[in-house]
RNA sequence: AGGACUGUGGCCAAGUGGUAAGGCAUCUGGUUUUGAUCCAGUGUACCGCAGGUUCGAAUCCUGCCAGUCCUGCCA
């Protein structure tokens, strides 16, 4: 029953269950849904899950998702906030109708509802204090008790809430609160908060509010106000679906069966990284990363510096679905959906990253050659590039030994020939060390027949290694990421900063091809032989560029 | 006896009474001027445990166990 476009089958989950029953069953005939970050932290892969579903599932249903901040807190937000989750959102590929939606654009309809519940004897201005209230509300195994307060009058609490927003208490003096059962079992209900006063600015309101709605009251209003049909959150809100249920069948206009209902999915959790805002806002006062773009953090921001593209995250949070298991996936998920997008659409190019010399004693010096080199060698549409090849090449210091290992290994040895990628076969002849017995030099010769061929003889030359021409190898530095943290899961340490890895960022400082010397911001490359790379976004005074993800190396793993 | 939710191969995850999809990872071959890609193949899953209902149960019932969340004037 679902009207999807043609050609985009998404994987089932039980949200998709659900709507599709409700619209089977009439309940609703259209789709919307929201995306409601509080504007008090820079967005995270694990948002980028909530996104990617709850945009996803307007685009599939022909709906509608709302962009919402859910500021009703302004002592903790800032537009800078409201900016970057834009920017994010955006760059993810997604868009939403018009302006954005803030809950305080509601500020004077929440007032309102407010007084409808006061009128229904359902609400009550309370003067006991944060202390008080907490011992009033008992416990978990027991009943809490009523507030002195709970029997005002309608006409009194109306009073006492319009000298609320006229600024007529002090903060901390005096709250709304819903009446509803202080036996609950569901703590939420043992008269929740509604109201507090908080002479705060606000940076949509500005001035004009003293009194703030707690999110409770607000997120379920605000949806109905939006004409949500599922409001889909995460799981530690399961028990305040009571509260939001309760809110929406006790105001007149939202009472109805088509109103909004929620649904809980349970939030990301990836290894080897942490996910909360807090831990995330203190990696950044702590300086233990660069700031929240930083390539190591799972900000969008940091992915997207990192070399992440907006297909690869949308189909990473495909490939992990949507359940209501507490769940711990395994960053290889994020790693291949990486690499699947970036193998497609990577121009190749060489990069030496840690660099010896090497003279080709047999080639004419003096002479520099041009190569044509393929962009992609799986496609021939992207064309060609110029490679150079002289004398003088760099290649890296992990492909050359001085005797081969054993019979597996392909790389240079002294007498031992590799195929330099794009060019010559060469042999290793000799080499030069330091004083510490590193080599400096490695002299080779090479087979001028080889030049996209193989050799005439028949003889097999099984290894590849890349290189760049050394006198117009441009310089650079490599940015090589690893995972934040040492263990799985850096949540559950006790102190997760001790737990950081130490070796997360390696710089490494080496040479690519000349034709990378107008490399575009966040372009993906794949350096080939080292993984997937990207042109730093920040820094444009000199060639940096970030490892996005190594190449799957099925290799190092049998050594 | 506080309540809510969850438990399917190493990790995610379909499945809603008819005899266990798929992805990632792993392993094995083949192709390959990236030890990449690509292609083909690869799993004995006590479906948390124990009972029960049924011709038949991962799916229904009962009991138990384990994990997560709930006592902000945070969201």
């Amino acid at each position: 029953m679902s009207n999807k476009p043609e050609g985009i089958e998404r994987p089932v989950n039980f949200i998709r269950n659900i709507i599709n029953d409700d619209l089977a069953n009439h309940l609703h005939d259209r789709v919307c849904t929201r995306f409601p970050p509080e504007p008090n932290g820079y967005l995270h892969i694990g948002h980028a899950k909530s996104i990617c579903l709850n945009f996803g599932l307007a685009e599939d249903y022909q709906g509608k998702c709302n962009l919402r901040f859910d500021d009703t807190n302004p002592a903790k937000e800032d537009v800078e906030y409201v900016e970057s989750i834009k920017k994010d959102v955006r760059w993810l590929g997604f868009h939403w109708e018009g302006e954005p939606c803030y809950s305080s654009n509601y500020f004077e309809k929440f007032y309102q509802y407010a007084v409808e519940l006061i009128n229904k004897g359902l609400a009550y201005v309370c003067f006991l204090n944060a202390e008080e209230t907490r011992e009033y509300r008992g416990t978990l195994k027991e009943p809490g008790k009523n507030s002195p307060y709970r029997d005002t009058s309608p006409q009194e609490n109306l009073a006492l809430f319009e000298k609320m927003r006229a600024g007529g208490f002090k903060e901390g003096e005096c709250v709304l609160r819903a009446k509803i059962d202080m036996a609950s079992s569901f703590m939420c209900m043992r008269d929740p908060t509604l109201y507090r006063v908080r002479f705060e600015h606000h940076h949509q309101t500005g001035d004009e509010w003293c009194i703030y709605p707690m999110y409770d009251f607000a997120h379920c209003i605000s949806d109905g106000i939006e004409g949500v049909t599922h409001s889909l959150c995460t799981l530690e809100f399961q028990d305040n679906r009571r509260i939001y249920d309760w809110l929406l069948d006790n105001l007149d206009d939202f009472s109805r069966p088509d109103r909004p209902h929620q649904y809980e999915f349970s939030r990301l959790n990836l290894e080897y990284t942490v996910m909360s805002k807090r831990k995330l806002h203190q990696l950044v006062s702590d300086k233990l990363v660069e700031g929240w773009d930083d390539p190591r953090m799972p900000t969008i921001s940091g992915m997207r510096r990192r070399g992440y593209t907006p297909a690869s995250v949308r189909d990473f949070a495909e490939r992990i679905g949507i359940s209501k298991v507490d769940s711990m996936t395994e960053m290889g998920i994020l790693e291949a959906a990486v690499r699947d997008d970036l193998n497609k659409v990577a121009p190749r190019t060489m990069a030496v990253m840690d660099p010896i010399k090497v003279v080709i004693e047999n080639y004419p010096e003096g002479e520099v050659e041009v190569i044509q080199a393929p962009i992609h060698p799986q496609n021939e549409a992207m064309g060609k590039r110029e490679i150079f090849f002289s004398r003088e090449l760099y290649i890296d210091r992990a492909d050359f030994m001085e005797i081969a290992p054993n019979g597996k290994y392909q790389r240079l040895a002294i007498n031992k020939e590799v195929r330099l990628r794009n060019a010559y076969i060469i042999k290793g002849e000799r080499f030069e060390t330091d004083v510490d017995g590193n080599f400096t030099t490695i002299y080779c010769s090479y087979d001028p027949e080889t030049l996209g061929k193989n050799p005439a003889d028949g003889r097999k030359v099984k290894g590849v290694i890349h290189f760049v021409e050394a006198t117009k190898a441009l310089p650079a530095e490599f940015r090589v990421y690893d995972r934040l943290f040492t263990v799985p899961n850096p949540g559950k340490a006790e102190d997760f900063e001790s737990v950081l890895n130490p070796d997360s960022l390696i710089v490494k400082n080496g040479f690519v091809e000349p034709g990378m010397a107008e490399a575009p911001v966040e372009q993906a490359y794949q350096c080939e032989r080292e993984g997937y790379f990207c042109r730093d976004n920040k820094i444009n005074d000199r060639l940096v560029f970030n490892r996005t993800v190594a190449l799957r190396d099925t290799w190092s793993q049998q050594k």
